[in-house]
DNA sequence: GTCTATAGAACGATAGAC
DNA sequence: GTCTATCGTTCTATAGAC
């Protein structure tokens, strides 16, 4: 016996093991990233975290439930979002969202499911349906909400617009000169643009 | 013999048949803009047109030939964009871009090979080369050489961003209630932010 | 010009041994 | 918990008959 304490021996159901399940996550998270649902397949994800392709399936099922449970992680920080964007003057907002996505963008670890999902969204319906969820529907009819100007939720969408367009040519298509300009200079033209949508007449 | 001049018998070379070339064609652009080019099996345009897929092959080779005659169609039009711009005054150049685009996009016959370019230019690198030649080199650019501002390709891109941007929200994710907005009312809220990108201090 | 037939490879998913 | 083995499917591409 182990020296635990006193509760039900062995392990407690539902966290079955070290940390191979992180491990075939991350490699899932990256393959996505690049390839996109399609192109992904459940072997390469298998290979890129040295297991077998059978226990990808043991511990997540289809692939598309390996999909989702890569890119849940998006989520929470957007979730943060919405309350970033809303804390503080209004006229202040464009900024702050912009600065926020951007932060995302930047960061190598939140990229990447970003780009899973943005990858995935265009060609596969489950992947549109989690784009939709968050992007539409968790932040910025959220968003909208806080706005009391007419066509309100159509104003978020497309600040939100600018936003996803900025990083299809940044991030995902990568075209020159947008791809490798400084962070600074497209925030300081892009923030008043999403400033404008919310808030302008 | 037929009744034709006195050239060289039979039919020139290059020109090889009727319209089952034609046919192929128009079915690969359906595929290639509902699927997206990794989802797009030569077989399935094979029977979409009618003819088996051997005979894809011996017209146009690769798949990957098939998706550039595919999506060569968009290319004229969007040339035709540059002029379109370009022409009037620089204060009107943002809306006339605008409609431009969106004219494009609410037409059935000229969306699809647009989709077909987005869709496949996520996931395929051979495809992302032409979306930059398209919107980058072939458009932007020349646009960006109009204008006597600092910074005028990465403005000229930004505006571009915002219209693809919105792009992918209201023809390929389709979110609400972007994707069933009146194109009026978007064209009227897109114009001035393309406006601004371009001519803004 | 259009087809049949097939080579050769990769895929998702499952059953079951250890 | 992890792996081997395998089924059934689908794909691109080519060779070659008609």
């Amino acid at each position: 016996m182990t020296g635990v304490t006193s509760r039900k021996r062995g392990r407690p159901p539902g966290t079955e093991s070290s940390d191979t399940r992180d491990r075939i996550l991350t490699a899932a998270r990256e393959e996505f990233s690049e390839r996109g649902y399609e192109k992904t397949s459940v072997r390469g994800i298998a290979k890129a975290a040295g297991v077998d392709s059978a226990l990808v399936h043991h511990y997540f099922g289809t692939k598309e439930q390996v999909f989702e449970a890569a890119v849940e992680v998006a989520f929470s920080p957007a979730l943060k979002m919405r309350d970033v964007v809303l804390e503080g003057p209004i006229e202040g907002a464009g900024e702050r969202m912009t600065r926020f996505v951007f932060g995302l963008w930047e960061n190598p670890v939140t990229r990447k499911p970003l780009l899973a999902i943005i990858r995935s969204a265009v060609n596969n319906e489950a992947a549109a349906a989690v784009f939709r969820r968050l992007v539409a529907t968790q932040l910025m009819r959220r968003i909208a909400d806080e706005l009391d100007t007419p066509d309100a939720e159509l104003r978020a969408e497309l600040a939100a617009a600018q936003l996803v367009g900025v990083a299809m040519m940044r991030y995902v298509i990568r075209i020159e000169p947008v791809a490798s300009a400084d962070v600074e200079l497209i925030i300081a033209r892009v923030a008043p643009v999403v400033q404008g949508h919310l808030t302008n007449p």
